[in-house]
DNA sequence: GCCGTTTTCGGCCCGACTGTTTTCAGTCG
């Protein structure tokens, strides 16, 4: 077991223990364990034996280093197991619902036996949730709509998720001698934002068409496999416990390029693809691409001559969805799609000043070790309470620590000031202009649900970007991508104002967030705004971790030209709205 | 359940917002 799923059983127990009504330090306790166990560079499952290893985390302490030898030996922890008898798992998936927290959790069960989301959906159909405290019209169509947003998106994974359980397999099957190469395809390999399965193609000597069946059983006796369903000669497809279905496929090398092709998709690219193979007298399979008068194979090893015996350039993953990029491709005429190493600063970090976990000179060391050549500091304000936000006097303290550090890095590495200011109701923010005229780099942020209507928070967040010091609106949509629904929020108008004004659009590359869609970003394009790849990171690991962002961009044909943070670090301040 | 220039009990980040509550509970960040 890895330290993300020891983490999750711990937030998991921190999450029954609240619908239980446990007490509220207790609960705490778990939920900073769970964190720390997710920050910890220390490998659990390794360190297990020794008491003294795990009790130098902080936030473990005698309790918790029992609870984790428990894990590690059994799999889960008696806590956790004695309350999901009681409750039950479809509580947990409950609380993934929008407004849907522990005490309404407990109060659903308490007074309908509501134990799932599908229950609650039957709840609310029967009206019987009707006459419940804190139950009025707008609660319940809320829950309704909250059931509506969760199905939509069940069954599909974020894309991180796929990606981590794809390299744990990749890894695996790289060990057995004869394959050679392991690809994810699908929409893994396209970049979007979620993934309905993964797959994997698998090739090596140990791949040859006759000769699979030694590696077929070494992919059937992966350890975290659910349950199988499928085994054939050439294929495995199988369910983690995750639910998350993979399909291994096992490919001769000759016919790889045709396959990667074929199983990369989208479905629109292929079709369109063969279509135009067809014109030209070819037929194009996961086989190969062949004549259609004799069938001989004309192309098949790899993507880029099945392509170019279609006239083409090669075509980018991401940009692969039958949107004018077969065209384009014919044309000679792709964008030079932004890459990571284009990218040469982050602007948007946090410190322990306010929640992140790694001091200024941490986070400026980490962002050089990753070829950065600048980074904001930019930590909450006062009105983020919880995150220990910077009131006036804390902010300006910040800044001059910010400039201590910045000349002590003597040129390596330039460090600007900043801050993260929230956005209030009445779309004022929440410190003082004054100090906000110290600071390089002011990110306005909105961390408040706002349910008013698409008027009023367009108009909020219209006048918060009016304030002539904000150079970047951060979480333009505040959206946790299949946790939250997005902010109704009139985008088209932000962006064109934010264009006139200066004000870059963020767009946040932490693959829960993602806050430009495609559609956002080919607009923001369309309409000259400057968009801003950030990672909002909170400790040196998230720091430079632009990649499920970044395809985002590409997919949406962004240019570096398109995303201020690939100019370098004498520009940035100069392209981004001047100050006042 | 963790932590300690409080050494073994008594603390433990808090403010904005929504809905239904006529004074506040629950959720979120």
């Amino acid at each position: 077991m890895d330290n993300p799923t020891m983490a999750r059983l711990l937030a998991e127990t921190a999450d029954l223990l609240e619908i239980d009504g446990g007490d509220g330090f207790r609960i705490r306790s778990y939920r900073r364990a769970a964190e720390a166990v997710e920050q910890t560079t220390v490998d659990l499952m390794a360190a297990a034996g020794d008491v003294a290893r795990l009790l130098e985390i902080p936030g473990i302490g005698k309790g918790m280093a029992a609870n984790l030898q428990a894990i590690a030996a059994t799999g889960t922890l008696p806590l956790r197991e004695e309350l999901l008898a009681r409750y039950g798992a479809g509580l947990l998936e409950l609380l993934k619902l929008p407004g849907m927290g522990p005490k309404t959790v407990a109060l659903l069960w308490d007074a309908a036996k509501v134990a799932s989301v599908d229950e609650l959906a039957q709840a609310i159909d029967g009206g019987r949730l009707a006459g419940l405290p804190r139950m009025g019209a707008k609660q319940i169509e809320k829950l309704r709509k909250g059931i509506e947003d969760y199905r939509r998106s069940a069954g599909r994974f974020r894309i991180d998720e796929g990606a981590q359980a794809a390299e744990r397999i990749l890894a695996y099957l790289m060990g057995f001698p004869g394959i050679e190469k392991v690809t994810p395809a699908g929409s893994l390999r396209r970049g979007r934002e979620t993934v309905g399965d993964l797959d994997l193609l698998v090739t090596g000597p140990a791949c040859a068409p006759e000769h699979t069946g030694a590696a077929v059983e070494h992919v059937a006796a992966y350890p975290g496999i659910h349950d199988i369903i499928a085994k054939g000669e050439n294929k495995v497809s199988f369910h983690l416990s995750s639910g998350l279905q993979v399909d291994v496929r096992l490919l001769p090398t000759a016919s790889y390029g045709a396959a990667l092709q074929y199983f990369t998709g989208s479905k629109a690219h292929n079709v369109a693809l063969r279509q135009r193979a067809v014109k030209m007298g070819y037929t194009l399979s996961e086989w190969a691409l062949a004549r259609l008068d004799d069938e001989s194979t004309v192309a098949a090893a790899t993507e880029e001559e099945i392509y170019a015996v279609l006239g083409m350039d090669w075509i980018a993953p991401e940009l692969r969805e039958s949107l004018g990029e077969i065209e384009a491709a014919a044309r000679h005429a792709l964008p030079r799609l932004i890459a990571a190493g284009d990218l040469r600063g982050d602007l948007h970090m946090h410190t322990t000043a306010s929640d992140g976990h790694n001091s200024i000179r941490e986070m400026a060391e980490a962002a050089l070790a990753r070829g950065l050549s600048y980074i904001a500091i930019t930590d909450h304000s006062k009105n983020l309470a919880m995150t220990n936000g910077l009131d006036e006097k804390r902010a300006l303290e910040h800044i001059a620590r910010i400039r201590e550090v910045d000349a002590q890095m003597e040129g390596r590495i330039r460090i600007f000031t900043g801050i993260e200011v929230d956005i209030l109701a009445d779309g004022a923010l929440d410190l003082d202009d004054e100090v906000l005229a110290q600071m390089d780099v002011v990110v306005a942020s909105v961390h408040t649900r706002f349910e008013q209507g698409r008027e009023e928070m367009t108009a909020r967040v219209l006048r918060a970007i009016e304030n002539p010091y904000v150079r970047i609106l951060g979480h333009p949509t505040g959206r946790l991508l299949l946790r939250r629904e997005p902010f109704a929020l009139d985008l088209g108008l932000v962006l064109r104002r934010a264009a006139e004004l200066g004000v870059a659009v963020e767009h946040n590359a932490a693959p829960e967030r993602l806050d430009l869609n495609n559609r956002d970003l080919r607009l923001a394009k369309e309409l000259g705004c400057r968009i801003v790849i950030d990672t909002d990171a909170h400790d040196v690991r998230q720091l430079g971790g632009f990649g499920y962002g970044l395809s985002q961009l590409r997919r949406a044909w962004l240019e570096p030209g398109d995303v201020v943070n690939t100019l370098p670090a004498g520009e940035i301040l100069g392209a981004l709205r001047p100050r006042p």
